[in-house]
DNA sequence: ACCCAGGGTCATA
DNA sequence: TATGACCATGGG
């Protein structure tokens, strides 16, 4: 059924290209900046940070909190994310050097991951994003479209908005894992999750149970 | 006037 | 480990 669904999607929507920025080191940004948050305000925060030429990973590190604040106010939760994106930022630079993006490609998928997810702010949704959409990882993204598809897919009673966050991440890898080789994983995982919030944000507000089941039907 | 959006951390039990 | 409080703007 995961897999179907993904088929389904596709045909649907199409591709769908994301990561939608400019370059990484904007993805990383918007990363941060879409937690809970909807996508809309993001791009009115990553407009700003780019009308003042600061939208990259050096800028931030480098510009006061104070002001980092003010241009992202637009994407919420902006005291926290100022303060979280400025970290994230100076650690990448202090670690890694200017090459960073470079060097943590280099580096081994779970060792990477669980690097991301000491950091503050950083929790698994945001690592993984950055994993997959960035550094082209093989790791599904689990986000909250994707319980509510689950929740509609699943044939048990479990409660998918209570799952651990990397149970499901595995049940949606091992699925798909079933009916690709290897080598396409990152393209589909990319693709899917792509899809999954595309379906989502047309759906925004409805109980779009029935029409998942429709769609595979 | 409400509700929620492409989460994460921290305090408490 | 598992709840609950908290963070905050903008669109429907």
């Amino acid at each position: 059924m995961i897999y179907k669904l993904y088929l389904t999607l596709f045909k649907k929507f199409g591709e769908q290209h994301w990561w939608p920025a400019y370059n990484k080191e904007e993805i990383m940004i918007g990363a941060i900046l879409t937690q809970n948050t909807a996508w809309n305000n993001v791009e009115k925060a990553i407009k700003n940070l780019k009308a003042k030429n600061v939208c990259s990973i050096k800028a931030i590190a480098n510009m006061p909190v104070e002001d980092i604040e003010i241009l992202i106010k637009p994407s919420g939760f902006y005291k926290q994310k100022a303060k979280r994106l400025k970290n994230f930022c100076a650690y990448l630079l202090a670690n890694y050097g200017e090459n960073f993006i470079e060097c943590m490609q280099k580096k081994e998928i779970f060792e990477l991951r669980n690097e991301l997810l000491k950091i503050k702010g950083i929790g698994r949704e945001t690592a993984d994003s950055i994993l997959l959409y960035v550094f082209e990882k093989a790791i599904f993204v689990i986000d909250t479209y994707t319980r509510r598809i689950y929740d509609a897919l699943k044939d048990d009673n479990s409660d998918v908005f209570k799952m651990d966050y990397d149970e499901l991440r595995e049940i949606f890898e091992n699925k798909i894992k079933k009916h690709c080789k290897e080598e396409d994983l990152v393209k589909i995982y990319n693709e899917y999750h792509a899809l999954i919030v595309r379906f989502g944000k047309e759906h925004k507000g409805k109980d779009y149970k029935d029409d998942i089941k429709g769609l595979i039907s």
